[in-house]
RNA sequence: GGCGGUGUAGCCAAGUGGUAAGGCGAUGGUCUGCAAAACCAUUAUACCCCGGUUCGAAUCCGGGCACCGCCUCCA
């Protein structure tokens, strides 16, 4: 690596230059999905930038250690397990398989590590405990509580203070907490409710300490980046920081970075107005490099509107590039040495496919210049569009015959200059979906 | 109200001090019977508004305006 790489870090909001804890590894956790419904085009967004975040940074020589978590204790999956007759687990381990399935569909390599919070348990009590020990914690009523008033760097994430939060929480009633703003690290379960067994009684972990004890085990008490959308920096990622910090001592994680939320016509992606578009929906309809492309098209911080219009725009471009690379002849350029520097420069990836495009339709890339395409596209998550780029809507088989019938009979029309016969035969043709296209090598067809 | 973000061509979107990437669309031309495709060319004297700093600002500072997110479960 002969460049340094900069990153913008959400705890402090500025853009830092980039020195892991060891100097050839990475190590990154990011927040995965809590797993009670199908996983919807934001988690596949965060799962996509996070893809080539750790693409980019093997590319350029590290070695990566990356977690993505599953909570698969929650609320939410015992209220879906309750409405559906069925037990948590059963829920869980459900659309545990199908997010893994989404994300092979997505393209997005499997992180190192995808731990679960229920196959983590006796990590988690012994941080609750070792929190406890040090009177960061206090036990009530088979609960247990994070006492937020005693770790004084609260509010650094999301920068605000204390005072300030507690005035504009909405907060939840509980008698139990000896201060408001106190979250739950166990929560003590309730009649037909899962459990585990624990000091306190039977319980189960509260959301938050999942986190921090997982990322302990895989990454150690301190580790480089960390990652997930940015709902969660208020106020899953604050937490995850005091549980953490108040044992260690350390720095929890050196750099945060939080993608952008979805938007769909412009209207935020949420259940209450019913506009949640679910990865296998959009795979559905669109490939799902069209789908890498236009996340990638968009910093990673800024939200992105998903509208068929934009999807079927950034099609239109890559099938005018595909063209374009059939007839190009170009061999080499500076190229990788472009994108490799957006790239550098917090994971600009717009920017880098800018220089995709512009050197493709400039003629300086072709399916010559296979190895500053191929290392563009690996690192991007790409690999393979040129061919996958159609298969999404290819029309069923038609007749062959049929259509050269029409060809010959147009031709013949228009050898005798009957041009309302031969545009009629085209539209003919049109509706059976078949473009009738003239060049100079006589009439070809193409669906 | 607190915190954060955004405002760049018809639409989308890069650009964090040196004179506006890229995509879609549009327009003109070549080609064509006409189209389509392809190719060539054109497409923001200008970056929400007003001040300021600077030789120089979309970029920095101050003040407005507008929109959005988090603050409740959320990627």
């Amino acid at each position: 690596m002969d460049k340094d790489l900069y990153i913008y870090n959400s705890l402090n909001n500025e853009k830092e230059k980039f020195e892991p804890i060891n100097p050839n590894q990475v190590s990154i956790y990011v927040c995965g999905p809590t797993v009670y419904s199908s996983s919807h085009m934001g988690h596949a967004r965060s799962a996509i930038v996070f893809d080539s975040i750790v693409r980019f940074l093997k590319f350029i020589g590290y070695k990566t250690r990356y977690v993505r978590n599953f909570t698969d204790i929650d609320d939410k999956i015992i209220q879906r397990a309750n409405e559906e007759g069925k037990t948590s687990e059963e829920i869980s381990e459900k659309y545990k398989e199908e997010y893994i399935q989404d994300m092979k569909n997505l393209g997005c390599a499997t992180p190192d590590y995808q731990p679960s919070v229920s196959e983590n348990i006796p990590e988690i009590l012994n941080l609750i405990n070792e929190i406890l020990d040090k009177g960061y914690g206090y036990e009530k009523g088979g609960d247990v509580y994070f006492s937020v008033k005693k770790f004084s760097r609260y509010g650094e994430l999301s920068n605000q203070s204390i005072d300030a939060i507690i005035e504009n929480t909405r907060l939840e009633l509980n008698p139990n907490k000896e201060y408001d703003l106190d979250f739950a690290l166990w929560k003590k379960a309730k009649k037909n409710e899962p459990y585990w067994e624990s000091p306190w009684g039977n319980g189960r972990p509260g959301w938050h300490i999942e986190c921090s004890a997982m990322s302990r085990k895989y990454l150690g008490e301190s580790f480089d980046i960390h990652g997930g959308g940015r709902d969660l920096i208020f106020p899953h990622h604050e937490n995850e920081i005091a549980q953490s910090e108040c044992i260690s001592n350390q720095k929890f994680a050196n750099y945060w970075i939080h993608n952008g939320l979805i938007n769909i016509n412009k209207e935020k992606m949420s259940k209450s107005i019913g506009n949640i578009i679910n990865i296998k929906e959009g795979l559905k309809a669109w490939n799902k490099n069209i789908i890498r492309i236009l996340f990638l098209t968009h910093h990673y911080r800024t939200p992105v509107d998903l509208s068929d219009k934009k999807l079927e725009e950034i099609k239109k471009s890559l099938l005018n590039l595909k063209k374009k690379l059939k007839t190009n002849n170009a061999t080499s350029s500076n190229f990788k040495e472009l994108w490799v520097s957006a790239m550098l420069d917090d994971f600009n990836t717009a920017k880098a496919f800018g220089y995709y495009f512009k050197y493709i339709n400039d003629g300086k890339l072709s399916d010559k210049s296979e190895i500053e395409l191929k290392e563009f596209e690996e690192t991007m998550g790409v690999y393979g569009w040129r061919d996958e780029i159609l298969a999404s809507d290819e029309i069923e088989i038609v007749n062959k015959d049929e259509i050269e019938k029409i060809i010959l009979e147009r031709n013949k029309a228009r050898e005798n200059k009957e041009w309302e016969k031969a545009d009629l035969l085209r539209e003919k043709a049109e509706k059976m979906g078949i473009k009738l296209v003239d060049n100079q090598n006589g009439t070809t067809w193409e669906n």
